[in-house]
DNA sequence: TTCGTTGCAAACCCTTTGCACGCAC
DNA sequence: GTGCGTGCAAAGGGTTTGCAACGAA
């Protein structure tokens, strides 16, 4: 639980183009202090923890409006839902295909050599890694 | 469009432990000589574009048997539909994400030189990478 | 007969959408 | 007053499940 006070979050939203409604704060809050990679129900449910706060719709609308302008990157590793992460340096990602968990790996202890050569007429615009891991204990 | 006969499609499915119902061979032969990777929604209309042979409920149940085998492999690219890999053998992808189109890479054109010290209490299980790609022209 | 497979429809879950209300300027 | 942001509920789409019918050994 990394500690982000409200106005660090409401100049980053400004900064990215993001008017800083009450709730989008509240949502960046538990993004950016999660340091996880929360799912949008994850986030709803860190919201409303105390009371209800923030409606579904308005997690989702605000966390694709977040996507838009760049301020946190989508990690499609699970058919079953959408991960966000609020780490958007380059870095890759472990992912436990039993448990479902998810860490970080920093960009330059993978880094690809030589980029192969893009099919057709295309322009590079990311490379996703993710290990996949399993428990080790059968 | 390959050319795969029946013959080889059964002896497939034998060889890992699938008993080789009608239904099955035919999305099997689908799946094998598209060349591509469908999602189980583009398999079930391949299947049954002639007339209707197999439910959609089977392709589902059959695609996760196959998965579960080891006959084909997932590609998570876009949340909203999973699709399925023929080609198991060690390889990687491109991903345009404004057409979905994917396509192949080689695994030895973007083999990652090390592999990062795994976190926690586990062991390596695969790694997949997505080179993602936008048309040149704007 | 017996057990695995199939088909249909309904259930499920995550996500998006439509529309009215509310707040800020 | 005007326009964007929000909330609610309903729709949407891919996937899974329950259960009865079916088929091969």
């Amino acid at each position: 639980m990394k500690r982000i006070d409200t106005h660090t979050i409401t100049g980053l939203l400004r900064k990215h183009g993001i008017c800083p409604t009450s709730q989008r704060v509240k949502i960046a809050m538990a993004l950016f202090s999660s340091m996880t990679h929360p799912s949008a129900d994850q986030l709803l449910g860190a919201v409303n923890s105390r009371k209800a706060e923030v409606s579904k719709a308005t997690v989702y609308n605000t966390l694709n409006l977040f996507l838009e302008k760049g301020l946190v990157r989508e990690v499609i590793v699970d058919p079953s839902k959408v991960l966000y992460d609020p780490n958007t340096s380059d870095h890759h990602h472990f992912y436990d295909i039993v448990t479902g968990e998810l860490s970080d790996i920093d960009a330059s202890k993978v880094s690809i050599p030589v980029l192969p050569p893009l099919p057709g007429n295309r322009i590079f615009d990311g490379v996703d890694i993710i290990i996949r891991t399993r428990p080790a204990a059968a």
